[in-house]
This record gives C-alpha cells, sequence and structure tokens, in this order.
RNA sequence: CGGGGCGUAGCGCAGCCUGGUAGCGCGUCUGCUUUGGGAGCAGAAAGUCGAAGGUUCGAAUCCUUUCGCCCCGACCA
C-alpha cells in the first residue's frame, strides 16, 4: 500500500485530558477514531491489527476443537428474564422495537446460545461440543475510560462448550488455558500475561483470568512464586482455604509476602455448571434413556482490548511497537527523496519486489520532509524500516531498521534482514 | 451514579476574571526555496465560540438550564 493512497492522517497533537497511552497512540497513529465515550471506529491501519489478533484467535479456537458461528446481536426481552439478568445486568443496553417490544443488545451471549445448543444437542451423542464467535458487544459501563480498554462497545470472541460430564468440562477447560496462552504469545504479550486464579461462581472453586502486566492496568495480581506466570486475583486472596490448594506449603499470612503488580484483565474463562442449561431447562437423552442436564463452559478473549494492550504495553517513546503477527504491516518502506529520479527508482523496485514475495508492506512515496517520515513511521511501529534515500540509492543499498530494538544495517537491495 | 476539570476553525489551544462581533500553533491550499530525524519565506481558505433560554444598546465573555468529553471514586461475566 502506498502511504499516499491510505485513508490515513497522522497528528502531532491530541487532547491534553486524553490520558490513556493506548488512547494516544493509536489516535495520533490514525489507526482509530473515537465517535463517542467507548465508542472507536478502526481504521484502515487499526482494522488490519484488530483483524490479525481475531484470525490468531479463531486459529487457536479452532486448533481445540472450537466452530466458529455468529450469533445475534439484538435479543428479546425473553431470553434475558429467563436467566433474571433482564433486571440482574445493570450494563445491559435496552431498546425498544417495533411495535414498543423489548429488546436487548447483545452483552454477552448465554442468553442466546444456550436455547440454540437445546435444538442441536439431544443426545448423549451430540456432546461435546463447543462454539465461538467474535462479535461486538455492547455494555452500558458507567464509566467508559482507558481508550480501548473499557468501551460502551467492543470486540469480544466469546466460546461456550457443552458437556454430559464435568469431568469432560475440566479436560476441555484446561485446553482452552493452552490455546489462550498461545493466543497471548502470538501477540507478543507471552511474557508479561499471567494464568490468574479467581472465584469460580456457584458451580467451581475458581475461574481464571488472563492478566497482563503494565502500570497502566487496573487490577491487581498477586504472583505466586515458582509457578511460572501464574498468579491470584485480589477477589480470592482473603480466602485461606483457596490459597492452601493454590500455593505451595501455605501458611496463614503467607498471602502478605506475595509480590503484586497492576494488571490488564485480557481473557476470562468460566466454568458455568447448569446454570444457564438449567434456566432454559436444557435437557438430552443419556445412554440410559433418562433425561439430564449439560455442564457447560464459557470463554471470554477481547480482541479490542487486547490491541489496547498491546499498544499499552510494547510502544515507545517513540509511538507504537507491533509484534510482527500483528502488525497492520511488516515493512515500512521510505523513499527519502521522490523527486531525485534515481532514489525513487531504487525505492519504486524495492516496493515491487517486496510485494512479489508477498512482504506486507507500506511505502511512504509522499513529499515530506525525511525527518516527517521517520518521525511517522516510528510512530506507526511497523516492524520493519526501510529507507532508500539519494546516497544509498546511488549504492544500490537499502538502509534497514528493527523498531523494536533500533538495530540498523545496510543491505544490498534485493536483500533483506527477515 | 457521586465529585472535579474542560467544550472557541479539521486537530491542539489562547481570549472569559474586567462585555464592544474572535486569535495563535499544527494541518489544508497556492507559489518559491529546501531535502538523512516532525524544513523556511510569502500568500490563502476555513469558526452558528457545544446547545437553549435570560440580563444588556451590545454576550465567546455575566446568569440559568441542558448535552458532551476527560479524570477520580463507586461499579465491572
Amino acid at each position: 500500500m502506498r502511504l499516499s493512497q491510505l485513508f490515513l492522517k497522522t497528528t502531532r497533537d491530541i487532547s491534553k485530558d486524553e490520558v490513556s497511552k493506548n488512547a494516544q497512540l493509536l489516535t495520533k497513529g490514525g489507526y482509530v477514531n473515537q465517535l463517542m465515550a467507548g465508542v472507536y471506529s478502526y481504521l484502515p491501519l487499526g482494522y488490519r491489527v484488530l483483524q490479525k489478533i481475531e484470525r490468531i484467535i479463531c486459529e487457536e479456537m479452532d486448533a481445540m476443537g472450537g466452530q466458529e458461528l455468529l450469533l445475534p446481536a439484538l435479543h428479546p426481552k425473553e431470553n434475558w428474564l429467563a436467566t433474571g439478568r433482564w433486571d440482574g445486568l445493570d450494563v445491559l443496553f435496552k431498546l425498544k422495537g417495533a411495535g414498543d417490544r423489548d429488546l436487548a443488545l447483545g452483552a454477552t451471549h448465554e442468553e442466546v446460545v444456550t436455547p440454540l445448543g437445546m435444538t442441536v444437542l439431544q443426545s448423549y451423542k451430540d456432546f461435546p461440543k463447543a462454539v465461538y464467535q467474535i462479535q461486538t458487544k455492547f455494555r452500558n459501563e458507567a464509566r467508559a475510560k482507558s481508550g480501548l480498554l473499557r468501551g460502551r462497545e467492543f470486540r469480544m470472541k466469546d466460546m461456550y462448550s457443552f458437556h454430559t460430564s464435568q469431568d469432560d468440562l475440566d479436560a476441555f477447560y484446561e485446553r482452552s488455558i493452552e490455546a489462550y496462552v498461545n493466543v497471548y504469545r502470538r501477540c507478543g504479550l507471552g511474557d508479561v500475561t499471567y494464568l490468574t486464579y479467581a472465584s469460580g461462581g456457584t458451580f467451581s472453586k475458581y475461574s481464571h483470568e488472563f492478566q497482563t502486566v503494565t502500570d497502566s492496568g487496573e487490577d491487581l495480581i498477586y504472583i505466586v512464586p515458582g509457578k511460572g506466570r501464574v498468579a491470584i486475583n485480589k477477589e480470592i486472596i482473603d480466602d485461606p482455604e483457596a490459597l492452601a490448594s493454590i500455593l505451595p506449603n501455605y501458611q496463614p499470612g503467607d498471602e502478605k509476602k506475595l509480590e503484586t503488580a497492576k494488571a490488564i484483565e485480557v481473557g476470562n474463562i468460566f466454568k458455568l455448571g447448569t446454570k444457564y442449561s438449567g434456566a432454559f431447562d436444557f435437557e438430552y437423552t443419556d445412554k440410559d434413556g433418562s433425561r439430564k442436564v449439560p455442564v457447560m463452559g464459557c470463554y471470554g478473549l477481547g480482541p479490542s482490548r487486547l490491541m489496547g494492550t498491546v499498544a499499552e504495553v510494547l510502544s515507545d517513546e517513540h509511538g507504537l511497537v507491533w509484534p510482527e503477527e500483528i502488525a497492520p504491516y511488516k515493512v515500512g518502506l521510505m523513499c527519502l527523496r521522490p523527486g531525485d529520479e534515481a532514489c525513487k527508482k531504487a525505492a519504486d523496485e524495492a516496493y515491487a519486489a517486496l510485494q512479489k514475495a508477498g512482504v506486507e508492506v507500506l511505502y511512504d512515496d509522499s513529499e515530506a520532509s525525511a525527518g516527517e517520515k521517520f518521525a511517522q513511521m516510528d510512530l506507526l511501529g511497523l516492524p520493519w524500516q526501510a529507507v532508500v534515500g539519494p546516497k544509498s540509492a546511488a549504492e544500490g543499498k537499502i538502509e534497514w531498521k528493527k523498531r523494536a530494538t533500533g538495530e540498523k544495517s545496510v543491505l544490498l537491495a534485493g536483500a533483506w534482514p527477515f
């Protein structure tokens, strides 16, 4: 893509009262644009990042046996009355449809996927099954904040699994942890993302959150020593019984010695048991002909929040720093002097060669000054920068810079550092 | 939902206290000069001053109401 053709305008100044780093950088870089509090447009660069994150999530969900589908965002009141959440979920958006009918916008989808599951899963032979979707969720948060981290409209992957036994649910749940770890690793957050024990609700001892450590996080986690990236959230730090089963050789008071860290919740998995299947009288026929209620699990992960977290955690003083798998383009190619024929020719050729090799490249063919191009490309945060100036063009060379490390190398045109 | 701050050109801001019909920077457009870390000069276009009501000869400015944005708190399958 030529920069001159791209729907993009980066900016140097944004409002001084926007303090959230992810919102600052993503707005300055032209990745997103705020429409209202907690609601953002994803511009072409930003949407490419979002789609790459979503593709990674899909691949990992597919790999563990999830099947993608798409549920409605518009729901009838009756489904939410059935679970008690029409009045019980305070962030539920409610609206009136034709004929004055009460409707809700999807804040989560147990109310839709459970009755849907009933229509397909009728015999023990139909189990287990897991379906997932990625779609826009709506939550009427009292206070939207922190850029992409807490919006009223946001992208969410939600998977729901159906099982005939607790053991089967448990096994699937463990596999989902591996899949989630893969997602965070591929998005560049593997080293700072912790599997975090959280309270489990009615049907299990624990649920789990995935927490990415950063000073801008809103949650506080307590890091479990000697277990890799495992932590405990503050909900259960006061529960001695729970602590004893998580911390080896736990003695009362040990929790006070745990190292703490601020973190962003980037995922949440739950064992739902029969909470929703029960609410909808979801029964299947077992081997012996008896009617039984399946157990369910749900597995949430927000791509837009993950994108904001990456912007927050991996950026530096010059701008964004995208990991290669989710960068909007792999290479930012700059022609420093498009007015110089030899320089322009060398850059055009490099652009063509990269494209021919299937490398995603953003080509700054604009008339802007060299300094402006460097600064803008640093802000955009593509993993590799390739510079063609009049001097290097004359020598048949291209200067490369790795954005994350600043490491530079000069290579003959046609040779690439990756 | 409680508290605080702020709404003035596409974006970022000054002007408001002490009323007299609006200015700066960035960006945009034209021309010339520049060209390796957000270039210089000259010129130009662009604003119902968030909205409504009130006070006044006259309101961006004072008063009332209202909407929005940001922050703190509460909340957060």
